[in-house]
DNA sequence: AACAAAAATTGACGCAGATCAATTTTCCCA
DNA sequence: TGGGAAAATTGATCTGCGTCAATTTTTGTT
């Protein structure tokens, strides 16, 4: 169960790229406007088909974003965690929601509706201008994911995706492999076969479950 | 060869859904600023890598937007026609270009520049809703593009293609076969098979080589 | 610490779709 | 309007990856 209530927690709104630009006077005057809820590990913050009236803004935890076609497969979009925001599509435009927004990580979550955030684009515009720069952000990544399973190999898509979480020679993935086969497009059993074929041949090699050591990057990059 | 002018030339502007909802007025004084070209079938607006400082907004013709990984395989990304426009990402963010435009039919191609759509923004609010609808629709497109890659086969692709672009139990395709397999994430090869396997089996008819009748619409929605 | 449930691994097998190659058809534009 | 180039079609072959199935490992819970 979800508990909600409305008093003012400028920290939610703070914290947030979209906002955080703002004079604190400013940000006061939209916390009063948020509402601020908790959810647990499991709860979905919407489902596809809902017609949402509000951006929700992630505070605290993990939300996994997905997709889900006819026949029940599942597609990873994104996974949300402090700062990120979902919601966009309903409350811009007046379609239904595609997507599902499933907790994962015990979450705080705020919720501006509609009409308030419709209201604080004409007061700040530069509110705005954070948006579209989110969006555009979000939009090249849309286009390069796609392009990304249109033209290469699991293999390649794999080590793409390594590189962009890899720090000092080190990648800690995010999330399960059963979350990256679903956001990469292809199965448990494949991601599982590429990781055991990079290992042998000497690309990465294992610290924990969720952590691997870059061996040779060059090697990697040109997968 | 382009060849430029700045002219004031409402119809470029007024055409385009981000700013048709302003005064005759506003239109003027946004037409100022816009810089208009022609370009020629097989010029580039743009290349990956450009930094580009101005948003394009295509008045007359058609714009292919695609991208090209390493071995220089091509990706259909956006087809423009009047009234769409492309620049975004370099505009809101301060990213390099990752696509090429190369115009397709000889075009008539409004730009205009950063600062003067910033100010506009300040001085307009609606235009960047409307410019936010744009994103979150255009973002939707892209992620409801990436899920059917990443989890439906090349006949379901092609399927759910030939619906979007079917009236009156017609299908028209806006593009060539061989763009059309780029889009899709496919061959030519590939397009033309399964082409061949839905008139065999009865569900579509060529009409000519860019129009197909729709014979059985039930069994097309369900490939 | 112990257990159940979820996640990950590994093998065997089959198929959708890529690639290569050879025509045929369509589309321009000189 | 004719000729050359691009696009489209069709066949033959090869392969990456999905599917099914059986363990093994990890994780979270009481």
């Amino acid at each position: 169960m979800s508990s909600t209530c409305n008093h003012s927690y400028r920290g939610c709104v703070a914290g947030v790229p979209i906002f955080n630009h703002l004079e604190a006077e400013d940000l006061d005057e939209i916390m009063k406007t948020v509402h601020s809820s908790t959810y647990q590990k499991g709860e979905h913050l919407y489902h596809a088909g809902d017609t949402l009236g509000a951006l929700y803004i992630v505070h605290k935890g993990k939300v996994r974003i997905y997709r889900m076609n006819e026949e029940g497969k599942e597609q990873l979009v994104r996974l949300l965690s402090a700062g990120d925001f979902t919601g966009e599509l309903a409350l811009f435009t007046n379609k239904k929601e595609e997507a599902y927004a499933e907790v994962v990580e015990d979450a705080q979550v705020c919720r501006i509706t509609q009409d308030d955030l419709h209201s604080f684009l004409m007061q700040y515009p530069t509110i705005a201008l954070k948006i579209m720069q989110e969006f555009a952000t979000r939009l090249d990544t849309a286009e390069t994911q796609t392009a990304l399973f249109a033209q290469e190999r699991v293999e390649t898509r794999i080590a793409k995706y390594l590189l962009t979480c890899t720090e000092n020679n080190t990648a800690r993935l995010t999330m399960t492999k059963r979350d990256l086969a679903s956001y990469l497009g292809t199965t448990p059993e494949t991601i599982s076969r590429r990781f055991s074929d990079m290992e042998r041949s000497g690309i990465i090699q294992k610290q924990d479950s969720r952590t691997f050591l870059i061996l040779d990057q060059v090697q990697l990059e040109e997968l």
